[in-house]
DNA sequence: GTACGTGCAAAGATTTTGCATCGAT
DNA sequence: ATCGATGCAAAATCTTTGCACGTAC
């Protein structure tokens, strides 16, 4: 269950020429993308098609929806690319990926405190880089 | 500088119906409103001078912007409610506000380990609610 | 009285839906 | 060959912009 392949033919959808595309770019991307990147970068796709193929990956875990900016972003997700959160220059835009181990354990604990079973997380942090402060 | 009236002549800016309007159906609820939620509310004020007071009162922090459900909502902040995180049921749709006093910290100096400056985070958690588990 | 802020109109952008056709299995 | 998935068209939202008028100060 590792490759697409596995994972769409197990799950009985067809890997379709949008889907292998959109996966493509996401995959080649080292940063989350809006969805009017992958229109972009998918020409030959339609809109729609790109919107369908976005919620089935949702729906399957293959991509992550992040929050940026107030605009939603994806990139892979699940098996794909392990779990982890943004931290954003509101300067120059810069956006890393951070690890954050510990923040997992709290927020679940957090949840759990108000009766809660977490399900999903969302985190993000924006302030200003190394490189701007100086500047 | 307590009272919306201060920080409005303060700041130099005029208290008009709309931007009273808005900011009772803010005052009023005790839960996050979406932009239609506010529009329908404020049946005599145009959409657009509700988009132009939700920017102005983001940019004078009277209001904090936070995502629920991959949509914006809109609740007071900075004096007029003290900061904190949702917890979201997704299956009744249930919103609980929640303290988070020690991710705050630790957020922080997540930011500061990688040399940047923290300015705004946004923390979104969402689960099963204990009546829902139960159910 | 003086601008700041509003309403109206209209354009732009984003997202959704219906249906006939295409193509992955 | 079948039935899921696509593309196209079109509608429904959502958000922004320009400008003349109204009103808070």
């Amino acid at each position: 269950m590792n490759t697409i392949e596995e994972l769409f033919s197990s799950e009985g959808y067809r890997l379709t020429m949008p889907r292998r595309q959109v996966f493509n770019e996401l995959q080649k991307s080292s940063r989350p993308l809006a969805i009017s990147d992958i229109i972009a970068a998918c020409e030959d796709v339609d809109r729609v098609s790109i919107y369908r193929t976005l919620a089935l990956f949702a729906e399957l875990d293959i991509i992550s929806v992040i929050p940026v900016g107030w605009k939603k972003r994806y990139e892979l997700a699940g098996p794909f690319k392990p779990h982890h959160h943004h931290l954003q220059c509101i300067s120059c835009g810069e956006l890393v990926a951070i690890d954050t181990p510990r923040l997992e354990g709290m927020v679940t604990d957090l949840a759990t405190s108000h009766g809660y079973k977490l399900a999903h997380h969302h985190i993000e942090l924006s302030g200003i880089c190394e490189m701007c402060q100086k500047a």
